[in-house]
DNA sequence: TGTTAGCACTCATCGAAGTCGAGTGCTAAT
DNA sequence: ATTAGCACTCGACTTCGATGAGTGCTAACA
């Protein structure tokens, strides 16, 4: 494999134009204090280098370039893990600092917060409601048509959904399908409310009510619209500041992948737990070509709630923005953890 | 004033200059069927219509470019209202082709057809939440410490406040306040809400529950943060394909602007009722130096509901644009009134 | 045998100089 | 009042050479 003065040529390099933004070259590599042997021994090694494909030339007589793969071994070996500075830790713990009643709110704060300290973007995935319990439903009636159901969980999450009411059902029939889908019901994670509803409270409903099948469908339908988790976004624009992409047709393809939101689903979810780093075309996005995108996962107890993220270049301060992934995640994780353990 | 000869000239060249984005010169002015007199003649006018500032040069021996007071004249005067070719009107109808429940719904396709249409960013005030009335509170505790508030709206607009619990409240405390609210609150406007619980309420909750006034600020605070009305866009992207953002830092303040929504109020709201078109400068926003906001505004009966809005260069298609504002609002308004009618 | 100095070569970048063409303003003739 | 004609301007584009940072290769060296 590589030998030693390899490696440290590697590093060097990737720290060098992670830092610049400039190709390095042998000559100013021979002059920094790590490296103790010549420009032409540099321009050796980086040839080997080169043709085992960790690094790249722009144009033939330009310096070198980490490739993905160069990047990857980068981040695979030799990262030093950096140990975030105070003023960071701080700036992250303010998020918690005021009392919480809202995820969203802290995630939103994560979001912007991240993005601040990094200058990239940051993309957040909010706690999945699905798995949680059912606290209590109400449905109130607007008119003569139309009723809205509210879903409350044991989390204080609220959903609504406005439906309308078949014509047979009157007020008491709409009680007495509250009182029971609340007995029945409470408790249930709301991604098993559809199930349940079919298997159990069917058979009570049909006892009780008339057209109650046409009723039941309707709560059940409204059902079935995806809980779906949020995104938020810090530094949408902080991409344009990153010289790789002075070129507008690159931005455009990313700003508008950003604006896609069903389009970031698939990058950052279904990742095991824990620190996630693509680069590049590992993405499989054409617009992320000269991304890089890190995420981590937040969850409560074991189960895994939702993901932060930071997409940038693939020239990104790999070392850093996982530290601070690692951080955050962690404290969100604790904090969230606190916070269900209560209920 | 112009003559009907200069009126002619300033038109063509703000039509021409709208369509390929180039200075006009007098010589391709020349050549357009409209125009029937040599290009010298042209030239003696262009070069006092720039004395008068409603067009410019973008340098000595350039064509000529209309001015923000060119652009002004043009809309206040020289527009040809435009018919909506049959397409775009079916595209705009099909907004209201499925049965509706949430005019959240149909707000986010407005703004996204709207920007299809344009290929501009559109941008929707939906409708103010603030005079809806109140239809039904509920409070569902969630554990000892906190509870969470649910305000449904006589439009199925439900708003939800989580909120600490103050020790010494139990539940039929809360069910009594509850019913209190109920009582005294249905059918007030959400906006008057604070005001009448102080008012009117305070005094009820007195007689009936210990600490009641702990109770009463907790829930009146919960209401105090402003029911915002909720910003949409559409194709926040559309102007990166703008020639006249080909620059990035031009490009980079208008998506922060955009990114902001706080700094969009100010500039979609308080216009008068109808069409309002701000050009340049006009707006009063150094990121919008080379965009024009043309905003139109919905209602129901006499009240303005909200806002839609397009942004675009000052060299937009104010015609067609203006057109299509004018035509989707109408069928805001009436699809809105006929649906607010039923409460 | 691994390291290094030296050298020829490559290529992006920059500025100067030149050409082209679309445009203007002005003047004089119609 | 209109227009043809002409000198002039200036951006856009091209060419050219100089510069300098970089490379690969070779030969000398420890």
């Amino acid at each position: 494999m590589l030998t030693d003065r390899q490696l440290l040529i590697l590093q060097v390099i990737v720290d060098d134009f992670i830092r610049s933004a400039q190709p390095v070259g042998s000559r100013s590599l021979s002059k920094k204090e790590e490296i103790s042997f010549s420009s032409a021994t540099i321009r050796n090694e980086m040839a080997d280098l080169e043709e085992l494909g960790y690094i790249e030339k722009t144009h033939t007589s330009s310096g070198r370039v980490p490739s993905e793969k160069g990047y990857r071994y980068y981040v695979d070996h030799l990262l030093s893990p950096q140990a975030l500075n105070k003023q960071d830790i701080s700036i992250i713990q303010s998020i918690f600092a005021e009392r919480i009643f809202e995820f969203e709110k802290i995630i939103q704060k994560s979001a912007k917060i991240l993005s601040e300290l990094t200058n990239y973007t940051s993309i957040v995935l909010g706690p999945a409601a699905s798995f949680n319990k059912l606290k209590r439903i109400q449905i109130i009636p607007l008119n003569k048509e139309s009723a809205v159901a509210i879903f409350v969980t044991d989390s204080g999450h609220v959903e609504n959904r406005t439906f309308y009411l078949p014509p047979s059902v009157d007020a008491s029939d709409l009680e007495k399908t509250v009182n029971i889908l609340n007995e029945r019901l409470t408790g249930v994670a709301l991604e098993d409310l559809n199930d349940k509803i079919y298997k159990e409270v069917a058979m009570l409903l049909r006892q009780h009510i008339r057209n109650y099948d046409l009723m039941m469908h309707t709560i059940a339908d409204s059902l079935k619209m995806p809980v779906n988790e949020k995104l938020f976004f810090g530094g949408k624009t902080n991409m344009l500041s990153q010289p790789e992409f002075h070129d507008i047709s690159k931005i455009r393809d990313l700003l508008q992948m950003i604006d896609h939101e069903e389009w970031i689903y698939p990058l950052i979810k279904n990742d095991s737990a824990g620190i996630n780093v693509k680069i590049g075309r590992e993405n499989n996005n054409s617009a992320m070509e000269n991304c890089s995108l890190i995420t981590a996962t937040y969850s409560v107890g074991a189960e895994s709630l939702g993901t932060i993220a930071i997409l940038g270049p693939t020239r990104m301060e790999y070392s850093r923005v996982i530290s601070l992934l690692q951080f955050l995640s962690n404290d969100l994780t604790s904090v969230l953890t606190k916070l269900y353990q209560k209920y």
